[in-house]
DNA sequence: GCCATGGCTAGTA
DNA sequence: GCCATGGCTAGTA
């Protein structure tokens, strides 16, 4: 794994339960605001689930976005955190985590 | 080096 | 469009 998935891991093991960030965000974070799209790579092939939480990065708009097990587990681990997902969206204004 | 590949996004139409 | 990877091909040494 490269430097940069590495960091991006390290940056989404941050993010609290009940809390979503954007892929936009950590792209930012990063510091390269137009990595959004490196970041979905990076979080694509997250190696650890369990430890490394991708579900909780959505997408800027507030669709859920993608997931390798599939949208719907994505929503539900979202859901069981607290956070309220409704036609496949979320509040941004009420969950979103900054760094 | 070059190219294809995506869990995306801003900005037109 | 943009970006970090991985895989593969030249083209040198």
């Amino acid at each position: 794994m490269g430097r940069f998935q590495f960091r991006v891991l390290k940056l989404v093991s941050e993010i609290p339960s009940g809390k979503v960030t954007t892929y936009k965000e950590l792209a930012r974070a990063m510091g390269n605001p137009r990595a959004c799209r490196a970041v979905a790579g990076a979080l694509a092939k997250n190696p650890d689930p369990v430890k490394i939480p991708c579900h909780r990065v959505v997408r800027s708009d507030g669709q859920i976005g993608g997931y390798k097990l599939g949208i719907s587990r994505k929503a539900k681990l979202l859901t069981e955190e607290g956070v309220t997902v409704r036609n496949k969206k979320v509040d941004l204004e009420r969950y979103m985590y900054r760094f």
